[in-house]
DNA sequence: TTTGTTTATCGTATTTATACGATAAATTTA
DNA sequence: TAAATTTATCGTATAAATACGATAAACAAA
């Protein structure tokens, strides 16, 4: 991509596109739901499950867990991802949030 | 970017990804903002307010658009972009079930 | 110590995204 | 009709994202 002038938005706007743009890959709101609906949080359990190869899930989960979506464990030679608990009920508010400033019985605007 | 494996997500998740992808963006959701916070959903308007060319903001504009996040009304020589109210209510709950799917009191995993 | 297991990282190829100037297309105005 | 206005699109340069194989790093087990 081009340089994103991200440093003209406003520290909320660039956080939430932050978060938003981690969310913007299917196979990462795969590895969300996964983590969630599942007691399957190890790592290459994950890789199992996802038709990726293991660098790229892996590239994934550090992407996820860069933007505070999980968190990761390390237990022996493997790895345990979680959802962040405190993170994601912060974002799923930040996210609600922005969906909630538009009124649909403000009628519309032209 | 290499070629997202997307026909392996179900449907769901990749229409939930298309949407966060095209919230990704602080210029885009800049540019949401600015049509539910003011009047002025004149292209031209948009244009004036961001730090960015006209045929990149067009182009910002066009995505929101295939995402369905707003709709466009020519209106003589301009256009009038505005929040697509069905879309966005309904992409509001998709959004709101993802991270309702995560109950915070089940403890950690591991 | 040696071997095996698990995950992260490196290197790299490819595709997409971002940004801009220039220009086309459509409508308004003079 | 001619000129001005507004927006979309084209062409293009650059950077980031996605994916993979190979390999390193860390630990467990033999």
């Amino acid at each position: 991509m081009g340089t994103s002038k991200t440093e003209n938005f406003g520290t909320d706007l660039n956080e939430l596109a932050a978060i938003t743009k981690a969310l913007g890959h299917p196979a990462r709101l795969f590895i969300l739901h996964h983590l969630i609906r599942t007691k399957s949080c190890v790592c290459g359990d994950i890789v199992e499950v996802l038709p990726l190869a293991q660098a790229t899930v892996s590239q994934h989960l550090k992407a996820l867990k860069e933007a505070g979506l999980i968190e990761g464990e390390i237990s022996g030679t493997s790895v345990c991802y979680c959802i962040h608990a405190e993170n994601w009920m912060k974002y799923s508010q930040w996210v609600n949030s922005f969906f909630s400033q538009f009124d649909p019985l403000s009628g519309k605007c032209c």
